[in-house]
DNA sequence: CCTTTATTAAGAATAAATTCTCATTAGTCA
DNA sequence: TGACTAATGAGAATTTATTCTTAATAAAGG
Protein backbone atom coordinates (compact mmCIF):
# COMPACT_ATOMS: atom_id res chain seq x y z
CA UNK A 1 0.00 0.00 0.00
CA UNK A 2 1.15 3.33 -0.71
CA UNK A 3 1.71 6.14 2.03
CA UNK A 4 -1.17 8.23 -0.49
CA UNK A 5 -3.64 5.11 -0.01
CA UNK A 6 -2.79 4.74 3.77
CA UNK A 7 -3.32 8.34 4.50
CA UNK A 8 -6.59 8.32 2.84
CA UNK A 9 -8.09 5.56 4.88
CA UNK A 10 -7.03 6.87 8.09
CA UNK A 11 -8.74 10.33 7.11
CA UNK A 12 -11.75 8.15 6.62
CA UNK A 13 -11.40 6.31 9.58
CA UNK A 14 -12.09 9.98 11.67
CA UNK A 15 -9.47 9.30 13.94
CA UNK A 16 -10.16 5.71 15.07
CA UNK A 17 -7.60 3.98 17.64
CA UNK A 18 -5.35 2.02 15.35
CA UNK A 19 -5.82 -1.09 17.16
CA UNK A 20 -6.07 -2.74 20.68
CA UNK A 21 -2.53 -3.18 22.62
CA UNK A 22 -2.31 -6.74 24.85
CA UNK A 23 -0.92 -5.25 27.88
CA UNK A 24 0.50 -6.72 30.69
CA UNK A 25 -2.08 -5.11 33.05
CA UNK A 26 -4.92 -5.96 31.27
CA UNK A 27 -4.17 -9.76 30.69
CA UNK A 28 -3.64 -9.75 34.72
CA UNK A 29 -6.74 -8.41 35.33
CA UNK A 30 -8.64 -11.06 32.93
CA UNK A 31 -6.65 -13.77 34.79
CA UNK A 32 -8.11 -12.66 37.75
CA UNK A 33 -11.32 -12.43 37.18
CA UNK A 34 -11.31 -15.83 35.25
CA UNK A 35 -9.61 -17.63 38.41
CA UNK A 36 -12.06 -16.04 40.84
CA UNK A 37 -14.91 -17.53 38.92
CA UNK A 38 -17.25 -15.51 41.21
CA UNK A 39 -17.97 -11.67 40.61
CA UNK A 40 -15.82 -8.89 41.54
CA UNK A 41 -15.74 -5.53 42.28
CA UNK A 42 -13.39 -3.07 40.75
CA UNK A 43 -11.66 -3.37 44.43
CA UNK A 44 -11.20 -6.43 44.47
CA UNK A 45 -9.96 -6.98 41.13
CA UNK A 46 -7.20 -3.85 42.14
CA UNK A 47 -6.00 -6.10 45.03
CA UNK A 48 -5.79 -9.11 43.17
CA UNK A 49 -3.97 -7.98 40.68
CA UNK A 50 -1.96 -5.87 42.13
CA UNK A 51 -0.10 -9.22 43.62
CA UNK A 52 0.85 -9.76 39.99
CA UNK A 53 1.45 -5.83 39.13
CA UNK A 54 2.39 -4.39 42.04
CA UNK A 55 1.78 -0.38 40.65
CA UNK A 56 -1.57 -0.73 38.96
CA UNK A 57 -3.84 2.19 39.43
CA UNK A 58 -7.20 1.78 39.94
CA UNK A 59 -8.40 3.75 36.79
CA UNK A 60 -6.66 0.71 34.75
CA UNK A 61 -9.01 -1.04 36.83
CA UNK A 62 -12.20 0.42 35.65
CA UNK A 63 -10.64 0.89 31.73
CA UNK A 64 -10.15 -2.68 31.63
CA UNK A 65 -13.57 -3.52 33.31
CA UNK A 66 -15.26 -1.01 30.08
CA UNK A 67 -12.89 -2.75 27.41
CA UNK A 68 -13.91 -6.29 28.51
CA UNK A 69 -17.78 -5.59 28.82
CA UNK A 70 -17.62 -3.85 25.01
CA UNK A 71 -15.42 -6.68 24.05
CA UNK A 72 -18.11 -9.29 25.27
CA UNK A 73 -15.94 -10.64 27.58
CA UNK A 74 -17.34 -9.46 31.11
CA UNK A 75 -21.08 -8.61 32.46
CA UNK A 76 -21.83 -6.69 35.40
CA UNK A 77 -23.82 -8.18 38.24
CA UNK A 78 -25.64 -6.02 40.02
CA UNK A 79 -26.41 -6.84 43.76
CA UNK A 80 -29.02 -5.02 45.94
CA UNK A 81 -27.26 -1.74 47.70
CA UNK A 82 -24.09 -2.69 46.43
CA UNK A 83 -21.78 -1.32 44.11
CA UNK A 84 -21.51 -3.09 40.85
CA UNK A 85 -19.30 -6.42 40.60
CA UNK A 86 -18.30 -8.58 37.24
CA UNK A 87 -17.87 -11.61 36.03
CA UNK A 88 -16.94 -13.58 32.99
CA UNK A 89 -19.62 -13.53 30.20
CA UNK A 90 -20.80 -16.80 29.17
CA UNK A 91 -22.02 -18.46 32.20
CA UNK A 92 -25.56 -20.00 31.60
CA UNK A 93 -28.23 -18.01 32.92
CA UNK A 94 -27.94 -18.01 36.93
CA UNK A 95 -28.42 -16.19 40.43
CA UNK A 96 -25.56 -15.31 43.09
CA UNK A 97 -25.65 -15.99 47.20
CA UNK A 98 -24.14 -13.08 49.18
CA UNK A 99 -22.35 -13.66 52.18
CA UNK A 100 -23.56 -11.29 55.05
CA UNK A 101 -20.56 -11.70 56.77
CA UNK A 102 -17.24 -11.09 54.48
CA UNK A 103 -19.80 -9.51 51.36
CA UNK A 104 -18.93 -11.75 48.49
CA UNK A 105 -21.10 -12.91 45.94
CA UNK A 106 -20.90 -16.44 44.82
CA UNK A 107 -22.55 -17.70 41.66
CA UNK A 108 -25.18 -20.67 42.39
CA UNK A 109 -27.22 -22.85 39.70
CA UNK A 110 -30.35 -23.51 38.79
CA UNK A 111 -33.30 -20.95 39.40
CA UNK A 112 -36.91 -21.13 40.95
CA UNK A 113 -39.46 -22.90 38.69
CA UNK A 114 -42.59 -21.18 39.16
CA UNK A 115 -41.23 -17.72 38.87
CA UNK A 116 -43.50 -16.89 35.78
CA UNK A 117 -46.06 -17.01 37.91
CA UNK A 118 -45.19 -14.61 40.10
CA UNK A 119 -45.56 -11.17 38.25
CA UNK A 120 -49.44 -9.87 38.26
CA UNK A 121 -52.10 -9.70 35.77
CA UNK A 122 -51.69 -6.67 33.43
CA UNK A 123 -47.46 -6.71 34.43
CA UNK A 124 -45.32 -8.14 31.51
CA UNK A 125 -42.47 -10.29 32.54
CA UNK A 126 -39.23 -10.08 30.71
CA UNK A 127 -36.64 -10.51 33.27
CA UNK A 128 -35.98 -11.66 37.04
CA UNK A 129 -33.09 -11.92 39.41
CA UNK A 130 -32.83 -13.81 42.77
CA UNK A 131 -30.20 -13.61 45.82
CA UNK A 132 -29.55 -15.47 48.41
CA UNK A 133 -28.18 -13.93 51.48
CA UNK A 134 -26.56 -15.84 54.24
CA UNK A 135 -23.01 -17.59 55.07
CA UNK A 136 -20.61 -18.89 52.79
CA UNK A 137 -18.56 -21.88 53.59
CA UNK A 138 -15.26 -20.12 54.51
CA UNK A 139 -17.20 -17.53 57.32
CA UNK A 140 -18.99 -21.01 58.78
CA UNK A 141 -15.76 -22.24 59.20
CA UNK A 142 -15.79 -24.55 56.80
CA UNK A 143 -12.65 -25.61 55.00
CA UNK A 144 -12.51 -24.12 51.34
CA UNK B 1 -42.85 17.31 90.32
CA UNK B 2 -41.11 19.85 91.86
CA UNK B 3 -38.82 22.09 89.30
CA UNK B 4 -35.58 20.22 91.51
CA UNK B 5 -36.85 16.89 90.36
CA UNK B 6 -37.84 17.41 86.83
CA UNK B 7 -34.10 19.38 86.28
CA UNK B 8 -32.80 16.26 88.27
CA UNK B 9 -34.31 13.99 86.06
CA UNK B 10 -33.33 16.13 83.09
CA UNK B 11 -29.83 15.79 83.45
CA UNK B 12 -30.19 12.64 84.22
CA UNK B 13 -31.48 11.85 80.55
CA UNK B 14 -28.24 13.23 78.86
CA UNK B 15 -29.65 15.59 76.86
CA UNK B 16 -31.96 13.65 75.48
CA UNK B 17 -34.38 15.58 73.26
CA UNK B 18 -37.45 16.27 75.03
CA UNK B 19 -40.06 14.67 72.57
CA UNK B 20 -40.56 14.00 68.99
CA UNK B 21 -43.19 17.12 67.27
CA UNK B 22 -45.84 15.62 64.99
CA UNK B 23 -45.24 18.42 62.24
CA UNK B 24 -47.42 19.09 58.98
CA UNK B 25 -44.57 18.00 57.24
CA UNK B 26 -44.09 14.77 58.63
CA UNK B 27 -47.57 13.66 58.55
CA UNK B 28 -47.78 14.36 54.94
CA UNK B 29 -44.72 12.45 53.66
CA UNK B 30 -46.08 9.68 56.04
CA UNK B 31 -49.65 9.88 54.29
CA UNK B 32 -47.62 10.05 51.09
CA UNK B 33 -45.84 6.60 51.63
CA UNK B 34 -49.18 5.07 52.63
CA UNK B 35 -51.38 6.22 49.76
CA UNK B 36 -48.73 5.10 47.45
CA UNK B 37 -48.66 1.41 48.54
CA UNK B 38 -45.32 0.70 46.86
CA UNK B 39 -42.03 1.53 47.31
CA UNK B 40 -40.59 5.00 46.80
CA UNK B 41 -37.37 7.16 46.48
CA UNK B 42 -36.53 10.44 48.52
CA UNK B 43 -37.22 11.93 45.62
CA UNK B 44 -40.54 10.27 44.96
CA UNK B 45 -41.86 11.28 48.30
CA UNK B 46 -40.28 14.79 48.12
CA UNK B 47 -42.12 15.78 44.60
CA UNK B 48 -45.31 14.01 45.83
CA UNK B 49 -45.56 15.72 49.03
CA UNK B 50 -45.06 18.88 47.56
CA UNK B 51 -48.46 19.18 46.09
CA UNK B 52 -49.26 19.72 49.52
CA UNK B 53 -46.55 21.50 51.21
CA UNK B 54 -44.98 23.43 48.54
CA UNK B 55 -41.68 24.28 50.23
CA UNK B 56 -40.88 21.09 51.63
CA UNK B 57 -37.23 20.47 51.42
CA UNK B 58 -35.77 17.26 50.44
CA UNK B 59 -33.32 17.02 53.41
CA UNK B 60 -37.01 17.00 55.54
CA UNK B 61 -37.72 14.37 53.38
CA UNK B 62 -34.08 12.61 54.50
CA UNK B 63 -34.99 13.17 58.12
CA UNK B 64 -38.54 12.33 58.20
CA UNK B 65 -37.55 8.90 56.88
CA UNK B 66 -34.88 8.00 58.84
CA UNK B 67 -37.22 8.80 61.81
CA UNK B 68 -39.66 6.48 60.44
CA UNK B 69 -38.01 4.04 59.99
CA UNK B 70 -36.77 4.44 63.44
CA UNK B 71 -39.97 3.83 64.86
CA UNK B 72 -40.23 1.15 62.64
CA UNK B 73 -42.80 2.43 60.46
CA UNK B 74 -40.62 2.51 57.37
CA UNK B 75 -38.44 -0.10 55.78
CA UNK B 76 -35.96 0.20 53.16
CA UNK B 77 -35.98 -1.35 49.72
CA UNK B 78 -33.07 -2.11 47.70
CA UNK B 79 -33.22 -2.86 44.11
CA UNK B 80 -29.72 -3.88 41.95
CA UNK B 81 -28.10 -0.60 40.87
CA UNK B 82 -30.44 1.62 42.54
CA UNK B 83 -30.54 4.15 45.03
CA UNK B 84 -33.00 2.68 47.44
CA UNK B 85 -36.78 3.09 48.25
CA UNK B 86 -38.84 3.41 51.41
CA UNK B 87 -42.22 1.50 51.93
CA UNK B 88 -44.73 1.61 54.80
CA UNK B 89 -43.26 -1.49 57.44
CA UNK B 90 -45.51 -4.54 58.24
CA UNK B 91 -46.59 -5.89 55.33
CA UNK B 92 -45.85 -9.53 55.04
CA UNK B 93 -43.12 -10.93 53.03
CA UNK B 94 -43.38 -10.63 49.67
CA UNK B 95 -40.90 -9.31 46.47
CA UNK B 96 -40.67 -6.45 43.66
CA UNK B 97 -41.42 -6.12 40.10
CA UNK B 98 -39.28 -3.11 38.47
CA UNK B 99 -40.73 -1.42 35.27
CA UNK B 100 -38.06 -0.86 32.63
CA UNK B 101 -40.03 1.88 31.10
CA UNK B 102 -40.94 4.11 34.00
CA UNK B 103 -38.51 2.62 36.87
CA UNK B 104 -40.94 2.33 39.01
CA UNK B 105 -41.35 -0.24 42.19
CA UNK B 106 -44.19 -2.50 42.55
CA UNK B 107 -45.07 -4.93 45.19
CA UNK B 108 -45.85 -8.57 44.13
CA UNK B 109 -47.43 -10.82 46.19
CA UNK B 110 -46.25 -14.63 46.47
CA UNK B 111 -42.59 -16.25 46.93
CA UNK B 112 -41.21 -19.07 44.25
CA UNK B 113 -41.31 -22.04 46.56
CA UNK B 114 -38.41 -24.08 45.95
CA UNK B 115 -35.72 -21.57 46.73
CA UNK B 116 -34.33 -23.12 49.68
CA UNK B 117 -33.19 -25.96 47.36
CA UNK B 118 -30.94 -23.24 45.37
CA UNK B 119 -28.48 -22.60 48.00
CA UNK B 120 -25.66 -25.39 47.59
CA UNK B 121 -24.11 -27.19 50.24
CA UNK B 122 -21.93 -25.56 52.38
CA UNK B 123 -23.62 -22.20 52.37
CA UNK B 124 -26.21 -21.18 55.24
CA UNK B 125 -28.93 -20.13 53.62
CA UNK B 126 -30.84 -17.01 56.06
CA UNK B 127 -32.65 -14.86 53.39
CA UNK B 128 -33.64 -14.30 49.91
CA UNK B 129 -34.76 -11.39 47.57
CA UNK B 130 -36.57 -11.54 44.29
CA UNK B 131 -36.75 -8.64 41.47
CA UNK B 132 -38.99 -9.13 38.79
CA UNK B 133 -38.13 -6.95 35.53
CA UNK B 134 -40.46 -5.79 32.45
CA UNK B 135 -43.31 -3.58 31.79
CA UNK B 136 -46.00 -2.20 34.58
CA UNK B 137 -49.65 -1.78 33.08
CA UNK B 138 -49.66 1.72 32.52
CA UNK B 139 -46.77 1.48 30.38
CA UNK B 140 -48.09 -1.42 28.31
CA UNK B 141 -50.92 1.02 27.12
CA UNK B 142 -52.96 -0.44 29.49
CA UNK B 143 -55.62 1.93 31.61
CA UNK B 144 -54.88 2.04 35.75
C1' DC C 1 16.40 -0.94 17.30
C1' DC C 2 13.17 2.97 16.41
C1' DT C 3 9.04 5.31 15.79
C1' DT C 4 4.35 5.80 16.69
C1' DT C 5 0.81 6.25 19.79
C1' DA C 6 -2.23 3.39 22.81
C1' DT C 7 -1.93 2.65 27.61
C1' DT C 8 -0.64 3.53 32.16
C1' DA C 9 -0.15 5.66 37.15
C1' DA C 10 -1.40 9.20 40.01
C1' DG C 11 -3.99 12.41 41.46
C1' DA C 12 -7.51 15.83 40.36
C1' DA C 13 -12.15 16.21 39.02
C1' DT C 14 -17.07 14.60 38.62
C1' DA C 15 -21.55 12.83 39.66
C1' DA C 16 -25.20 11.51 42.51
C1' DA C 17 -27.04 10.59 46.88
C1' DT C 18 -27.16 11.83 51.37
C1' DT C 19 -25.93 14.60 55.48
C1' DC C 20 -24.73 18.76 57.86
C1' DT C 21 -25.08 23.76 59.30
C1' DC C 22 -27.51 27.46 60.90
C1' DA C 23 -30.83 31.00 61.02
C1' DT C 24 -35.78 30.82 61.21
C1' DT C 25 -40.24 28.68 62.13
C1' DA C 26 -43.57 26.42 64.69
C1' DG C 27 -45.21 22.37 67.93
C1' DT C 28 -45.98 21.61 72.87
C1' DC C 29 -46.60 22.35 77.53
C1' DA C 30 -47.23 25.27 81.50
C1' DT D 1 -50.32 33.34 75.54
C1' DG D 2 -45.33 32.71 76.13
C1' DA D 3 -41.11 30.21 76.58
C1' DC D 4 -38.59 26.48 75.13
C1' DT D 5 -36.47 23.99 71.68
C1' DA D 6 -37.36 20.42 68.01
C1' DA D 7 -37.99 20.76 63.22
C1' DT D 8 -37.58 23.05 58.89
C1' DG D 9 -35.58 25.14 54.42
C1' DA D 10 -31.77 26.30 51.83
C1' DG D 11 -27.61 25.67 50.53
C1' DA D 12 -23.00 24.07 51.71
C1' DA D 13 -20.49 20.03 52.62
C1' DT D 14 -19.53 15.12 52.55
C1' DT D 15 -19.20 10.49 50.78
C1' DT D 16 -18.34 6.93 47.63
C1' DA D 17 -17.83 5.33 43.14
C1' DT D 18 -16.24 6.43 38.89
C1' DT D 19 -14.05 9.26 35.17
C1' DC D 20 -10.78 12.58 33.44
C1' DT D 21 -6.09 14.76 32.76
C1' DT D 22 -1.34 14.59 31.82
C1' DA D 23 3.24 13.32 31.59
C1' DA D 24 5.61 9.04 31.27
C1' DT D 25 5.73 4.24 29.66
C1' DA D 26 5.66 0.45 26.69
C1' DA D 27 3.23 -2.50 22.85
C1' DA D 28 3.46 -3.25 17.84
C1' DG D 29 5.09 -2.89 13.29
C1' DG D 30 8.69 -1.79 10.13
Amino acid sequence: MTDEKRHAEEAASQHRPRAKRRTRQRSIIQRVLLEANRPLSPHDILQAAQATAPGLGIATVYRAIHTMITEGLLVAVEIPGEAPRYETAGKEHHHHFQCRTCDDIFDIQGCPPAIQQLAPKGFRLEGHQVVLYGVCPPCTGMPA
